[in-house]
RNA sequence: GCCGGAGUGGCGAAAUGGCAGACGCGGCGCACUCAAAAUGCGUUGGGGCAACCCGUGGGGGUUCGAAUCCCCCCUCCGGCACCA
């Protein structure tokens, strides 16, 4: 049993081993001999059990720096394992090709945004091909080509006709400095634009939705089956925001009807007055004209500074509002209550309107005091003092029995929660209702470097859908693409004056283009079967290997993307063309790499770091196991140039290790229990080095490996 | 304010109830060199000549035993934030 382990054989290899690590002449020669045999070329035909790993494609923005390189080259060890464990692994790529700072760099630059977009992708795929990672390139992805974004309109098309995307008009979110419209999902805290960081403000257009919100209660649900980060899915389910309550119907003197939804209908019989968004459509008609010029510039002034006052995260702003001068009946105790407008109402959530509880509620209490509105408690905690609305400093939030309330005055609330909705709903004063914070999916944009959305406005047909055998519309590449405020297509005229398909009379064209995560929502199962022009994708090659297995990314997508693409995934499957709901079953989030000082890496502030030079100087191999070892994968960290050299020092030791057995005399004999160490060790690293695998710890993986390589080089 | 996550050597970190600091960077010493770099070998939590003592944000508790579990507090990071 005497001799080297496992590595003592190949001194029987013919071919000569070179004297030193050298990696500027290793990692070529393998990349162009993995390349000839098509190595990583992946077999649809193979037998072998699928295994599905995506990393989030990348924006072509210019150069790769080494956060590309966390992000693709670390997943990259996890698609080896599976293909060595047997599994028939793809690993693709691709590149999210359309969107805004194509545009801006052509307007900066005078280049067309085309020329930047496809120079920079040329540019990143020779810089990614040096990671010596496992993609099939046979199978990248552009999504601004028209032989993907023409599935995009497609899909636009299936969602139109069942009615998942429809044309509304309303207030939205523009963003003055891009020039365009944004979802609700883009705009960040402060009102600022995710994109750019400007203030935005709301404008109201009539622009394209998708009903993202058919799916909210399905999406919130199947959060509870994914293998994903808790945080993430946390966000979703903070966003899809689901309320159960009712809604209830306040008929006002105007003999319109006011819809309030609430999550406490048992506190209705102490709702002494209403307060609408200063939005709501009812406003003007409710306003008496004594109390008109008071409106009118309340609501100017909130329109106003909407974007200052969302910023004041001050907990005790004050609550302001004026009195509209109209009045509402409550629907149980057909009490006359005056109906105010205030901006602690959003016009984006429930109905724009609230029945205001104030002895209740901390909001509506606030506000009753500061405009001497009446308050009634209607809860009185058990055991307590009587409740006194007159000194009372807070609302009163808590359980207790219902006071003042007649028909269930005594019940014990929450308790009787269901009672007291069965008797409101018996008793025709509302329903039950489920309330949710998502809204639809607002997919227009005013800009150029984006999908064409399919349709035609006729005159006499009105909205026309693009034909399926006239896709893809393609984005005309002579368009003046500056931002005006309207989509650069309207100045467009090849492209804008067509015939109607219906009745061939003259028409135009929908001049707006698709929001960019239409492009990335559906993108994993184009890789499947990226040069199939009958359908977005061959439904048998996705159904082989979708769901994906393994989706790697930045927790900057936790609500965007990830949700978008679940939205996708099942509109996919109720189209007939996928039998799951889910599009990834397991998900990871990297962390981000910072630049040495610990800020942000910044191409302006020069503080990037490129690969190139890295592995230039290091090799590609020292690179990849420093970025495994800086720390937890999901954690990041700021970027450290000096360590690099330690993972070098390791892989030559390695590479020694390997060479002096091969010089060795094989018969070489040492102690039976140097043997038994050794090959103690050597299991115990395997076990190690296939649990950190597996958990994704990266570091801690690489720290074994040292150790074995130490234990064997002494 | 609410919900998460974290706090350990000079630095990145490891250890999830059983010898704290694995592994790497950096430092120090030695070898090689005229010399330096690179490389290799050794050493490296703090204090002490030593035996030994101290040490995982702070305070308390559980336990034979706590970085790890429980309670209170502090700090940092992330998410949400007038959601009716």
């Amino acid at each position: 049993m005497a001799g080297r382990i496992g590595v003592a054989e190949r001194n029987t290899t013919s071919e000569e081993m070179p004297a030193g690590y050298d990696p500027g002449r290793i990692e070529p020669k393998w990349r162009a001999r993995w390349e000839t045999d098509r190595l990583y070329t992946v077999d649809d035909s193979s037998p072998k059990p699928k295994w599905y790993s995506l990393t989030m494609y990348p924006y072509p923005s210019g150069t790769l720096h080494v956060g590309h390189w966390y992000a693709f080259a670390v997943p990259d060890v996890f698609a080896r394992l599976q293909r060595m464990r047997g599994y028939n692994v793809l690993f693709p790529m691709g590149f999210d090709a359309f969107g805004l700072p194509a545009e801006n760099a052509a307007i900066r630059h005078g280049i067309h945004p085309a020329t930047w977009t496809f120079d920079n992708i040329d540019t990143m795929r020779a810089q990614y091909r040096q990671m010596g990672a496992m993609i099939d390139w046979s199978r990248e992805v552009v999504t601004c080509t028209p032989g993907y974004y023409r599935w995009n309109q497609w899909f636009f098309l299936r969602m139109l006709e069942r009615g998942l995307a429809y044309r509304a008009k309303g207030a939205v979110w523009w963003c003055p400095n891009d020039q365009t419209v944004l979802a609700n999902e883009q705009v960040l805290e402060g009102n600022t634009c995710e994109r750019c960081g400007a203030e935005v403000f709301r404008r109201d257009l009539e622009q394209w939705y998708l009903k993202i919100t058919d799916y909210a209660e399905e999406l919130l649900r199947d959060t509870e089956t994914l293998d994903w980060p808790d945080r993430v899915k946390v966000m979703q389910r903070n966003w899809i925001g689901r309320s159960e309550g009712a809604r209830l119907q306040f008929a006002l003197e105007t003999s319109e009807v006011l819809d309030v939804f609430t999550t406490r209908p048992e506190t209705v019989w102490g709702a002494t007055f209403m307060v609408l968004a200063p939005e709501h459509p009812a406003v003007a008609s409710l306003t008496t004209p004594e109390q008109r010029e008071e409106v009118d510039a309340y609501i100017e002034a909130a329109s106003r500074q909407t974007e200052i006052e969302r910023m004041s995260t001050d907990e005790a702003r004050p609550k302001t509002g004026v009195f509209t001068g109209g009045y509402a009946t409550n629907p149980v105790t057909d009490e006359r209550i005056p109906v105010w407008i205030a901006d602690y109402v959003l016009m984006g959530y429930g109905t724009g309107a609230i029945m205001a509880v104030p002895a209740h509620d901390e909001r509506d209490f606030a506000f009753a005091r500061a405009h001497g509105l009446p308050i009634r408690v209607v809860i009185q905690p058990e055991g307590e003092e009587t409740l006194d609305p007159d000194t009372m400093t807070h609302a009163y939030v808590g359980p207790g029995r219902m006071v003042n309330s007649g028909p269930i005055d005594g019940w014990r609330v929450p308790d009787a929660l269901p009672d007291v909705v069965a008797w409101i709903e018996e008793n025709s004063r509302g329903k039950r209702e489920i309330n949710y914070r998502l809204r639809d999916w607002l997919i227009s944009r005013q800009r150029y470097w984006g999908t064409p959305i399919p349709v035609i406005y006729c005159d006499t047909c009105g909205i026309v859908p693009v034909p399926d055998d006239q896709l893809p519309v393609e984005l005309p590449l002579d368009a003046e693409f500056a931002p005006t405020g309207q989509s650069p297509l309207v100045g467009n005229d090849a492209f804008r004056n067509v015939t109607c398909p219906t009745c061939g009379e003259p028409a135009r064209r929908e001049t707006d283009t698709m929001d960019t995560f239409m492009d990335s929502s559906w993108y994993w199962f184009r890789y499947t079967s990226p040069h199939y022009d009958q359908a977005p994708f061959d439904v048998a090659a996705a159904a082989a290997w979708t769901p994906v297995d393994l989706y790697c990314g930045g927790i900057e997508h936790a609500i965007l993307h990830l949700l978008y693409a679940r939205f996708f995934t099942k509109v996919c499957r109720d189209l007939g063309l996928t039998d799951h709901g889910e599009p990834f079953i397991r998900l990871r989030n990297q962390g981000m790499i910072l630049a040495e000082e610990g800020n942000k890496m910044s191409k302006s502030r020069g503080t990037q770091v490129t690969p190139d030079e890295l592995v230039r100087t290091h090799g590609a191999d020292a690179l990849r196991l420093h970025l495994m070892y800086l720390g937890p994968w999901d954690q990041g960290g700021p970027w450290n140039t000096r360590g690099i050299t330690g993972m070098e020092r390791f892989i030559r030791r390695a590479y020694q290790v390997v060479q002096d057995t091969r010089e060795a005399d094989s018969v070489q004999r040492e102690t039976d229990s140097e043997v038994e160490n050794l090959r103690r060790l050597t299991h115990q690293t395997i076990t190690r080095v296939t649990r950190d695998l597996d958990g994704f710890d990266f570091n801690t993986m690489v720290a074994a490996l040292i150790e074995f390589v130490n234990a064997l080089s002494t």
